[in-house]
RNA sequence: GGUCCCAUCGUCUAGCGGUCCAGGACAUAGCCCUCUCAAGGCUAAGACACGGGUUCGAUUCCCGUUGGGACUACCA
């Protein structure tokens, strides 16, 4: 039996969960919770200038949101630098590393003559076995590289991937304020967390090799490595605020649920046939990274839409209650004072659920359910509130009148009725009591929208609606 | 520039040598249903980047070309 498996999702706090970040995050915790393992979530902030707290927040607000629970941290880097300070000295000490003593603006200079004379921009290794250091320099440390032979990654999703170590550089670990850098901390992490598998995006191939030199030099066994595919924009560029919204929390916002943008999400990049819909639960028994494939992908917002629109048609009503509420709220067509009658909301959001695609959807058209008054879209007024319908308004309102259990089923019978009193279509009566009772040429059945305005209300609009009419008749 | 990765409909993808004049999904168009809008049903249009091999046979394997992407920092 192979040992436990953990996993890690490292993101810098340097943004906001991303989109790309996300699915990086749920790969992980999916083959977590596929072979019972171990998901770690772990601050990259050695950045400290461009690192902040609000956004290690926005990124566990976003996991949150997402449901993707950690097993274990969030640990953060900086709090561990003692950790890196030892295995830095360790290094030193095994002679895997020296003292570099180039100053930034020398080593930039170097690197722009090397690029104008077509080389390759690599540190030159010449304080590798300096014998006297200068004085009044911090120095940083670098990690001495193999300068022959090669280094194989071999990728559970790329395959096996070869790089000379002659184009891998003597790379800094420890900066000259005595923070660690990237490649080195990575690698002390991954030791010490005990990491098996290491799922990110496949803009770390190129450090993959630097990285396993280190392990090499611990004298450690490399994790095994899986390198995702981009996500690029619609453009084919990467991912960026340019391409919309690039924050998960703003789906939130936008009346996402996050279900549908992890679902769209495990589908970017991996495939079970030809099934476009699956649970939480049934990703995390079908999942594997076989069979996710290796190039990049392009995000599509409109089938996210979709997908969207698939759990919200879906779903239980009650369950979208809780959902609704916060945007009635935000969009004010509900104050704080608000008593929620959750039974009614229920019966409401059961109406709209599948013409809705996103929850500001849903919860815009809950607008002329809950406002007292209705105001009339003035084309949709135009056509349908005028001299020619009055006299079906003024009918249906007397009929709605005389009824008793104001239920569809009731109103239904008026509509029949009527429709065959006056010899008409359905349309005919249906569509001027539409914009009277909601303001537009949009909604669900009349029947039930009725049933659902109820009886005060609605004998309130259709007679505002028929009292507009005598008005601007004279 | 160097190194590395990638390449099937507009997009996400199925395909792991014959099952493919290439299947599904989103989007698009048309029709049906219909009290409006949706939903649903049916149909249409739409792809193996190019050139060489290998093979009896390539979407599938190999090599180039082209195109895209990533990395190349005292960023992660």
């Amino acid at each position: 039996m192979s040992k436990e498996v953990r996993v890690r999702f490292a993101p810098s706090p340097t943004g906001y969960l991303h989109i790309g970040g996300a699915r990086t995050a749920l790969f992980n915790y999916l083959y977590a919770r596929k072979h019972k393992g171990t998901f770690i979530l772990r601050i990259e902030d050695t950045d400290r200038s461009r690192s902040t707290d609000e956004f290690i927040d926005a990124i566990i607000d976003g996991m949150k949101w997402l449901n993707l629970s950690h097993d274990e941290g969030p640990f953060r880097q900086t709090d561990r630098t003692d950790i890196y300070n030892k295995y830095a000295m360790d290094m030193l000490e095994k002679g895997k590393a020296y003292y570099c003593y180039c100053e930034p603006d020398e080593l930039e200079m170097r690197r722009k003559e090397a690029i104008k004379h077509g080389k390759p921009p690599k540190y030159d290794g010449r304080c590798r076995d300096i014998k006297t250091p200068p004085i009044g320099i911090k120095p940083t440390i670098r990690f001495k590289m193999p300068e022959h032979g090669q280094t194989v990654v071999d990728d559970l999703i790329k395959g096996s991937v070869d790089f000379d170590n002659s184009v891998l550089d003597d790379f800094i670990i420890m900066r000259s304020d005595g923070s660690p850098t990237y490649n080195f901390v990575v690698v002390c992490d991954d030791i010490d967390m005990g990491i098996t598998h290491i799922i990110r995006g496949d803009d770390h191939l190129n450090n993959t090799p630097k990285q396993m030199q280190i392990y090499k030099a611990f004298g450690k066994a490399a994790p095994a490595f899986a390198h995702l595919p981009m996500i690029l924009g619609s453009d084919k560029t990467r991912l960026s605020k340019r391409h919309g919204a690039t924050s998960v929390l703003a789906y939130k916002d936008m009346g996402y649920l996050p279900e549908a943008l992890l679902n769209y999400l495990v589908r970017l990049g991996w495939s079970f046939g030809d099934q476009e819909v699956f649970s939480i639960e049934e990703l995390t028994e079908k999942f594997s990274l076989a069979s996710v494939g290796k190039s990049s992908a392009v995000f599509n917002p409109e089938k996210l839409l979709w997908l969207n629109s698939e759990y919200i048609k879906n779903s239980d009503p009650a369950r979208l209650v809780s959902y609704v509420k916060p945007f009635l709220l935000s969009m004010k067509i509900v104050d704080e004072t608000y008593v929620f009658d959750e039974g009614w909301l229920t019966q409401a959001i059961a109406t709209l659920q599948e013409r809705s695609r996103t929850l500001l959807e849903l919860s815009n058209s809950l607008r002329y359910y809950i406002a007292d008054t209705v105001e009339i879209d003035e084309k949709a007024g135009k056509k349908f509130i005028n001299q020619e319908t009055k006299p079906f308004l003024t009918a249906v309102a007397d009929k709605l009148k005389c009824v008793e259990s104001f239920c569809a089923k009731e109103i239904e019978g008026v509509f029949l009725s009527l429709m065959s009193e006056h010899n008409v279509a359905l349309g005919k009566i249906a569509q001027p009591v539409r914009v009277a009772i909601t303001g537009n040429t949009v909604s669900p059945g009349i029947y039930e929208v009725l049933d659902i305005v109820g009886k005060e209300k609605s004998l309130k609009r259709l007679k505002s609606a028929i009292e507009s009419i005598s008005n601007t008749a004279l």
